[in-house]
DNA sequence: CGGATACTTAAGTAGGTGCTTAACCAAGTG
DNA sequence: CACTTGGTTAAGCACCTACTTAAGTATCCG
């Protein structure tokens, strides 16, 4: 769904099409996604327009680099230990 | 639990005590580990003692880089979405 | 106005996870 | 042998997630 935003803004049912999902499913994930701040969304006359937010996909971005170098650091150790089992 | 078996062989209460869990508790998170393969267990008289097997974990450790690298690609090419927007 | 479209809201449900308690069995110990 | 210890089995429960259906509301179009 994030991966379909970045290739532009949608509506909502633009974005339901693809996923065999229910509507409100699907208005239920955007909702989380926009409580995350990670897209926003904007009605104009009925539709709903959705769009990521760029900034914040930068903020997740350096989320998961956090994470995957605390990872590497274990798998380090995790190496050491391998070491001196053989 | 996996990192204290990393530190050594250990039975099935010993898992237990720091984790403030039952005992059948810490035997189904046992089951599953020894399911995937990533620990051993050898009963001997009426205590079970488990281990990490090491060759496993080296396999997760593979497993693990993997997906980082998926990832790490992931975020390149986000990292070009983001430019285009700036 | 009347109907179709694009959501929205509310309520409920299936399935899964991570425990728990209770009852049990088998091995060691005095 | 009786008691304790270490583990096992079975059943069940609380909570959560990811949906669903049904019934609305609001806008647009002819």
């Amino acid at each position: 769904m994030v991966e379909r935003l970045t290739l532009g803004s949608a509506s909502v049912s633009e974005l339901a099409k693809p996923l065999e999902m229910s509507l409100p499913a699907v208005v239920q994930h955007l909702q989380v996604l926009e409580a995350s701040g990670l897209v926003r969304t904007e009605k104009v006359g009925r539709v709903r327009t959705c769009h990521v937010v760029p900034s914040a996909l930068r903020q997740a971005e350096q989320w998961i680099t956090e994470r995957r170098t605390t990872w590497e650091s274990r798998l380090d150790r995790l190496d050491d230990y391998l070491k001196e089992q053989s």
